[in-house]
RNA sequence: GGGCGGGUAGCUCAGCUGGUUAGAGCACCUCGUUUACACCGAGGGGGUCGCAGGUUCGACUCCUGUCCUGCCCA
C-alpha cells in the first residue's frame, strides 16, 4: 500500500486542488450564518476583517505576515465550532492608484487634466478591474480562508453610501468644518495630506546667518533660518523676551530684506535663545511652530507659494521661481546688498511625503477637517476601560500618547479617485451637506427655489476615512443588515504596528462614533518583517523577498510556518530562508510519519481488539493531552509562536522520534496491535488538526489520507472527534479524550514514567555504544538492574522496545531489581538503574576509567552544590514543593555515586 | 528632547506571572542506507544570557545605572 503513496510530500500538487476544493464546498463561509435556513443567533461568532490591501499593490511579506496570522485564528475557532467570519476585501489607494493611472496616461502622451475627470474615473476603475485582483489572488496562495462571498472594495456603492452616511452624520454634529489652515502640502502630487502621511527625516542642510534692518536705523537683528527662501513670507521677527541682548529692539519694526515690507519685532519665549542668533523670523504661512506664534500676536499671513511650491505674487520680483531656486537667487542677491553674515553646515529635520518622498510644504489652504478631540477621548476611554485589548500591550501606551496630543483630521484631498465629498454649494457658496445629490437639491431649494444650481466640492476624502469604517461598512452599515446584527462588533483586528495610528485608532473612533461599540474587542499587532540581517527590505538594497518565490520553492506552509514561529508579537523578524527550508522539511515528516502509519494499517490481524494500553501507549496518550492542553492555552493567549513550537517538539520529538519507533515492536504483537494502530492514527489525527491553523494544506491532505486508509481498514479506527468531511472543519482536539485512553490513574502515571526512564536508558546506551565504537547494527546483551521491584517489572514489560532502540538482543537482556555486575562490562547509570553491557575483550578499561571517574566527579560536584543548597535559609524559605524537588534530586544522586564507585572498582579488578 | 523594543550557542530565534546543570532549527564534528522519511536517523562539541550594581533563599527572568542598536513621537 505505502508504495502508492509518493516518497515526498509534493505541495505543488496540493496546494491550488485543496484550496479550490475548500473553497467549493463552502468552507470558508461561517458554518452558522443569517441567510441560512437553521441559523441560530446564540452561537458565538469570531470575526476578522482583513487589513484591505491596496487594490493595484502587489503581494510582499507584510501580506504573508497578516494572512498566516489572521488565518491561524481564523481557523482555529472555526475548528473550535464558533461561526467564524474572515471579511476580505481591498483599498482603493487614492493616491497610489491616481499615480499609477496617471502614469498610465503619461505613457500615452495625455494627462488627467487633458482627459478630465469622468474620463479618468473611467480609466481608473478600468484600471482597477484589471489588475484589482490580483492581490486577492495572491492572498488565496497563501491559504487564506476568507468568505470570498463577502468580498469588499471601499469603492462599492455599498461602501461608498456608508461613507457618505458617516460624512453627513458627523457633519451635523458639527464636527467637520472647513476653512483655511496651515496644512500639509505636496506639491507634486498637488493635495493636502495629513500629519501621519508627513515623514521626518535628517539630513545634512545649511544654516543661513543674516541681518534683519531695522527700520529708521542703521542697527540689524542677526537672524538664522534653515529656510531663506521663507523671508518673503515674513510677518514679524522675534526674540526671547528675556534676551538682553534685543530688548531695545522689541516693538520695532523691521524690513523685509528685498521687499522692504514693515513687519513688527515681537517678543515671544517660543524662541530659543541658545540656538543660532536667539532671534526667529516669523512665516506663519509656512511653518506650522510660526503659525502657532502668529495666532497668539495677531500676525498678518502671508502666502508666497503657489500650489506648485512656486513663489507668487507676494514674492516681488522672485514670483515665479521654484522654491529651491528662489533660495539662491534671494540669498545671493542679499549677499551683494550686504545683509549676509554668514552660513553654517546644520542638519535639518525635512518634512517628506510619506509617498514619493517629494519636501512637504507647510501651507495655507481651504480644507475639510474633522473636530478630533471628542472622538479620540472615546477612543482612550475605550482602551483604558478595557473594552479593547492591545497585544502586545505596550502598544496601548504608544496608542494613549498619539491620541492624547492629536490635531484635528484633514480629511480633504485634492484627488479625483476617491469619495467625493459630499457636500453641493449653493448660492453664496452656501453649503448643503447631504447623502445624495437629490436630497441636497431638496434643502437649496427649499431656500432659494427651484432654479437653484448647486455644484459639489471637487475634493476627495482621504482613504482613511473610509477604511475607518471598514468593520462595520463591510458588514453593510449604516443599514442594519442581518450580517451586522450577527456578525458585529468584531472579535479581532489584527495588523501591523505600523498603521496603529492610521487605521488601527481612527477604525476605534469611528466605530465608538458611528455605531456606539468598539468595532473589535482585541486588537493584535505584528511586527515588520526584514531580511535575515534585519534590514528593511526595500527595492534600492534589492534585498526584497518575494513571498510568492518563497512558496514556489518551500511551499506555502513552510513560510507560514516560519512566519508564525519565528518571532514574537510586536516584534520585528528577520525572516531566513534556512528556516524555511527547515520546515518545509517538517511538512516532510508530516507526510512520512502518516504514510508509515497508513502503511502498517493494512497488515492488522483480521480480529479487530481492543488491549489495555502498553506503557508507550499510555506515555504519548498523556503527552498528547498535555499538549492539546498547552497548545489551546498559549493560543488562547496569543502566543501563537510557542503554540506551535510546542506542537512541532511533541509530533517530531516524541511522536515520530519515539512513540513510532516503539511501534514498529507493538503492532508485530497480535495483542497489541490494534491499540497500537489506533493510537497511532488518533495521535496523529490530533497532531494534525492541532497543525491545521498552522500548514493547513500538508495537514489537510495527509488528514485525508489517513482518513480514507482508517475507514477502509475500520470504523473502529475513527478518532473520538469523528472523521469530518474535511480537516478544515473538524473539531479542534480535546485533551480528555487522550488522558482517558490512557487510564489517567496512578498506575497509568508510573507507566508512563517507566517509558520516559526508558527513553533515558536508550539515550545512555546510545552513548555508550557510540563513545566506545560499537558497531551500530552489532546487538549486545545488556544487565540492568533498576534498584526497584515495581519499576523492574514495568521496563520488562517495555523490554522488546528497549532493545530494538539501543540495539540489544531481546533475548539477552536482563531486567531485575538488583544484579551483579558482569566482569568485562560498561556499566552506567541511569537515574538510579545501573546498567552493565557486557563487552567482553572489547573494553578500554582506561577510557572506561576514565568516563566512569569523570561521571564521579560530576556527581560530586552536583551534591556539594545540593548539599550546600540544602543547608542554606533556602531550605526554610523556598516553597517545600522546590525544595523536596532538590532533596530527592540529592538522593538520587547520591545513590548513582554509590552505584559508579562500585562499576570502578568492578573495573579494576 | 520624550517614549518603546532588541542585545541569549557561528547564524535566525524561543525562554509565560523569578525556582533543576538555559532551549530549538540551521551550521559544525562522528557514525549510519534498521522495510515512513538522507527534505532522514543516532551521538557529540558549542552560550552563563551586552556591561556594572542591587533586591531575593534563588535572576536570562524584577529594580537602578550604563554601552550598543532599531523604531515611534516632538
Amino acid at each position: 500500500m505505502s508504495t502508492e503513496i509518493a516518497k515526498h510530500y509534493d505541495f505543488k500538487n496540493v496546494e491550488k486542488r485543496l484550496y479550490e476544493w475548500w473553497e467549493e464546498n463552502g468552507w470558508f463561509e461561517p458554518q452558522n450564518q443569517p441567510q441560512n435556513e437553521n441559523f441560530d443567533p446564540d452561537i458565538e461568532t469570531f470575526v476578522i476583517s482583513i487589513p484591505p490591501p491596496n487594490v493595484t499593490g502587489s503581494l510582499h511579506l507584510g501580506h504573508a505576515m497578516f494572512v498566516s496570522l489572521e488565518d491561524l485564528m481564523i481557523r482555529y475557532n472555526r475548528m473550535l465550532g464558533k461561526a467564524s467570519l474572515w471579511v476580505p476585501g481591498t483599498d482603493h489607494a487614492g493616491i497610489a492608484t491616481q499615480l499609477q493611472v496617471e502614469k498610465l496616461l503619461r505613457s500615452e502622451g495625455t494627462s488627467r487634466e487633458e482627459v478630465g475627470r469622468e474620463e479618468f474615473l473611467r480609466r481608473t476603475w478600468e484600471w482597477k478591474e484589471k489588475y484589482g485582483g490580483e492581490i486577492t489572488n495572491q492572498l488565496r496562495r497563501l491559504g487564506a480562508s476568507c468568505d470570498w462571498n463577502r468580498e469588499r472594495f471601499t469603492m462599492d456603492e455599498g461602501l461608498s453610501v456608508a461613507v457618505r452616511e458617516a460624512f453627513v452624520q458627523l457633519y451635523e454634529k458639527g464636527l467637520i468644518y472647513r476653512g483655511p489652515r496651515l496644512i500639509n502640502w505636496s506639491p507634486g502630487l498637488k493635495t493636502a495630506v495629513s500629519d501621519l502621511e508627513v515623514e521626518y527625516s535628517e539630513e545634512p542642510g545649511t544654516l543661513y546667518f543674516f541681518k534683519y534692518p531695522i527700520k529708521g536705523s542703521d542697527d540689524h537683528l542677526p537672524v538664522a533660518t534653515t529656510r531663506p527662501e521663507t523671508i518673503l513670507g515674513d510677518t514679524a521677527v522675534a526674540v526671547h523676551p528675556d534676551d538682553e541682548r534685543y530688548q531695545h529692539l522689541i516693538g520695532k519694526t523691521a524690513l523685509v530684506p528685498m521687499l522692504d515690507r514693515e513687519i513688527p519685532v515681537i517678543a515671544d519665549d517660543y524662541v530659543d535663545m541658545e540656538f543660532g542668533t536667539g532671534a526667529l523670523k516669523i512665516t506663519p504661512g509656512h511653518d506650522p511652530n510660526d503659525y502657532a506664534i502668529g495666532e497668539r500676536h495677531n500676525l498678518s499671513i502671508i502666502s508666497m507659494m503657489d500650489k506648485q511650491a512656486k513663489i507668487n505674487e507676494n514674492g516681488g520680483k522672485y514670483q515665479g521661481m521654484d522654491r529651491f531656486e528662489a533660495r539662491k537667487q534671494l540669498w545671493a542677491d542679499m549677499e551683494v546688498a550686504g545683509m549676509v553674515i554668514e552660513t553654517k553646515p546644520h542638519t535639518l529635520n525635512v518634512p517628506r511625503s510619506q509617498r514619493g518622498g517629494e519636501i512637504i510644504e507647510p501651507m495655507i489652504s481651504t480644507q475639510w477637517f474633522v473636530k478630533i478631540q471628542g472622538m479620540a477621548d472615546a477612543g482612550i476611554k475605550a482602551v483604558r476601560d478595557g473594552e479593547i485589548t492591545i497585544v502586545p500591550e505596550r502598544f496601548e501606551k504608544v496608542y494613549f500618547n498619539w491620541l492624547e496630543n492629536i490635531q484635528d483630521w484633514c480629511i480633504s484631498r485634492q484627488l479625483w479617485w476617491g469619495h467625493r465629498i459630499p457636500v453641493w454649494y449653493g448660492p453664496n457658496n452656501t453649503q448643503y451637506c447631504a447623502r445624495t445629490e437629490a436630497d441636497a437639491y431638496a434643502q437649496a431649494k427649499a431656500e432659494h427655489g427651484d432654479d437653484v444650481t448647486l455644484s459639489q466640492d471637487d475634493d476627495v476624502l482621504d482613504t482613511w476615512f473610509s477604511s475607518g469604517l471598514w468593520p462595520f461598512s463591510t458588514l453593510g452599515w449604516p443599514e442594519k443588515t442581518p450580517d451586522l446584527d450577527y456578525f458585529y462588533p468584531t472579535s479581532v483586528m489584527e495588523t501591523g504596528y505600523d498603521i496603529l495610528f492610521f487605521w488601527v485608532a481612527r477604525m476605534i473612533m469611528s466605530g465608538l462614533a458611528y455605531t456606539d461599540e468598539a468595532p473589535f474587542h482585541t486588537v493584535y499587532l505584528h511586527g515588520l518583517v526584514r531580511d535575515a540581517q534585519g534590514r528593511k527590505m526595500s527595492k534600492t538594497l534589492g534585498n526584497v523577498t518575494d513571498p510568492l518565490d518563497v512558496i514556489d520553492e518551500f511551499g506555502t506552509d513552510a513560510l507560514r510556518f516560519t512566519l508564525l514561529t519565528g518571532g514574537t508579537p510586536g516584534n520585528d523578524l528577520n525572516l531566513s530562508l534556512e528556516r524555511v527550508k527547515a520546515n518545509r522539511n517538517f511538512a516532510n515528516k508530516l507526510w512520512n510519519m502518516s504514510r508509515f502509519v497508513i502503511g502498517k494499517l493494512d497488515g492488522l490481524p483480521q480480529d479487530v481488539v481492543f488491549n489495555a494500553p502498553t506503557a508507550a501507549d499510555q506515555w504519548i496518550l498523556t503527552k498528547a493531552a498535555k499538549t492539546v492542553t498547552d497548545a489551546t492555552r498559549l493560543i488562547d493567549n496569543y502566543q501563537f509562536g510557542q503554540a506551535g513550537t510546542i506542537a512541532y517538539d511533541f509530533i517530531w520529538g516524541d511522536y515520530a522520534d519515539w512513540y513510532i519507533e516503539t511501534a514498529k515492536q507493538q503492532l508485530q504483537d497480535p495483542a497489541k496491535a490494534w491499540t497500537t494502530a489506533r493510537t497511532l492514527v488518533s495521535v496523529l489525527d490530533m497532531g494534525l488538526r492541532l497543525m491545521h491553523p498552522y500548514v493547513p494544506y500538508v495537514t489537510e491532505e495527509v488528514w485525508q489520507n489517513l482518513k480514507q486508509a482508517s475507514q477502509r481498514v475500520s470504523a473502529a479506527l475513527e478518532p473520538q472527534l469523528g472523521w469530518a468531511d474535511a480537516l478544515i472543519i473538524a473539531k479542534w482536539p480535546e485533551a480528555a479524550h487522550f488522558s482517558e485512553r490512557a487510564g489517567d490513574t496512578a498506575e497509568s502515571t508510573a507507566n508512563a514514567d517507566a517509558y520516559e526512564h526508558m527513553v533515558d536508558l536508550v539515550r545512555s546506551i546510545r552513548r555508550a555504544r557510540a563513545e566506545n565504537g560499537v558497531e551500530p547494527s552489532r546487538k549486545i546483551p545488556a544487565i540492568l538492574a533498576t534498584g526497584d521491584a515495581a519499576l523492574a517489572e514495568r521496563l520488562s514489560g517495555l523490554n522488546n522496545a528497549l532493545a530494538s532502540l539501543a540495539q540489544l538482543d531481546a533475548s539477552d537482556v536482563t531486567i531485575a531489581e538488583s544484579a551483579a555486575a558482569p566482569e568485562d562490562s560498561i556499566s552506567l547509570v541511569v537515574g538510579t538503574t545501573a546498567v552493565y553491557l557486557p563487552m567482553a575483550g572489547l573494553i578500554d578499561v582506561a577510557a572506561e576509567t576514565e568516563r566512569i571517574t569523570k561521571e564521579i566527579a560530576n556527581a560530586d560536584k552536583q551534591i556539594k552544590r545540593l548539599t550546600g543548597l540544602l543547608n542554606s535559609p533556602f531550605a526554610q524559605k523556598a516553597p517545600e514543593k522546590v525544595v523536596n524537588a532538590e532533596r530527592e534530586k540529592l538522593a538520587d544522586l547520591q545513590t548513582a555515586k554509590t552505584k559508579l564507585e562500585a562499576q570502578l572498582a568492578a573495573l579494576q579488578k
